[in-house]
Formats: C-alpha cells, structure tokens, sequence
DNA sequence: TGCACGATGAAC
DNA sequence: TTCATCGTGCAC
C-alpha cells in the first residue's frame, strides 16, 4: 500500500491534478473499505481563481482550503449532494483538487461518475471534512500495477460565472475512460 | 434576519 | 430545460 506523502499534495495543483489521475482512493468506515480509481479531477488554483470558494476569502467554510497541503476539503451542495477536494500546496495558498470521477475497484455504493455520485459511492460526507488524507482511514495510494496515464484537458464543469476564469483548461480526465462524468 | 444561488444529478 | 433541497455568503 503506498501511501501518497505529504509532499504529493505540497506542490502545483495543475500537476497534483493530473497525478491524481490512476490514483486509488481509499475508505475504511465501520468495518466497510471502499476504493475507488480515480479518473476525473479540477483543479482550483486559490483565492485569485475566480471559480474557486476560496475566492470569496477566508470563512468557517473555506478555512480547510487555507490550511496545509493533503486534507480533504468535503462540501454541501445544492441541498442534496457532497463533494470532495485534495487540498494542495503550502499553507495559505487555498488551492485544491476537486475529485470528480472515480471507477469502481472495491466496495463502491452505485454509481461514481460525478463529484456527487463519487461522494456517495465513497461514503464521504461532512464528516470527512478536514481530515488528514495521511490517516489510515482515509487516503490516496499509487496502485501497484503502474501503467501510463493519458489524459484530456477540458474546461472545468458548472463555473460560467468565473468570466476568463471558465474558459482554462483545469479539468482532466483519462481518455476514453467509461467513468469519467462528461466527454 | 432574509434571500438568492450553487464546483449536481435525474427526470421530462 | 426543469426541479429537488438546504447551507453559505452577503445584502439589508
């Protein structure tokens, strides 16, 4: 099982973003583990991205997003959905990884083709929120088996309201993957 | 204290 | 294209 170190997550969130790709995430709850690959993630590049929470400043919400690098920052959305991010770089950069897809490897709950879906599939909810990703109950390992990952660049999904923002290439996928949310 | 809206997903 | 459903952030 290896575990990614701290340092994985303390660096340029574009990268984080694409080595995340392939990745499997891992979660023990009540005696159930869950794992899934991951193949769709976004990357939010700090307070200056207009299309990142953290762009609105420091609040109770955000304040996971300002702290250091490789906690989970897990959020309530349309009254109805969670979704979880990969806190990146050093501490007070609010830069993170938006996980939006995985593939079923173990254990999953349905389906995992959504940043809604995969929270669900995952059992992650606001009581992962904040956790240390460096746990043994929740984390992110680099499978065994390594093969090389191709990816595609596209826009990031349901954030027309960050102007110039919108339009950067911040959303990766790997190609032609069946789990990934939109093609 | 009130209210518009959202890093979604499913139905129509 | 519409709607479910509610926490968050900001206006008042």
């Amino acid at each position: 099982m290896n575990k990614l170190p701290r340092t994985f997550y303390d660096r340029d969130t574009t990268i984080v973003a694409q080595e995340l790709l392939g990745k499997h995430l891992v979660h023990i709850k009540d005696g159930s583990r869950r794992i899934g690959r991951i193949v769709e993630t976004e990357a939010y590049l700090g307070a200056h991205d207009l299309a990142a929470h953290s762009a609105r400043g420091r609040t109770a919400r955000t304040e996971i997003m300002f702290g250091p690098p490789g906690f989970a920052y897990v959020y309530f959305i349309y009254g109805m959905y969670y979704c979880m991010n990969v806190v990146t770089e050093p501490e007070g950069h609010a830069s993170a990884v938006l996980l939006r897809a995985v593939e079923p490897v173990e254990n999953l709950l349905g389906r995992s083709n959504g940043p809604g879906l995969l929270c669900r599939a995952m059992a992650i909810d606001r009581q992962q929120n904040g956790c240390d990703l460096l746990s043994n109950h929740f984390f992110i390992t680099a499978p065994d088996t390594i093969d090389k990952i191709s990816f595609v660049r596209r826009p990031r999904i349901g954030v027309d309201y960050a102007k110039h923002w919108a339009r950067r290439l911040l959303r990766f996928y790997i190609k032609g993957n069946p789990h990934v949310s939109r093609h």
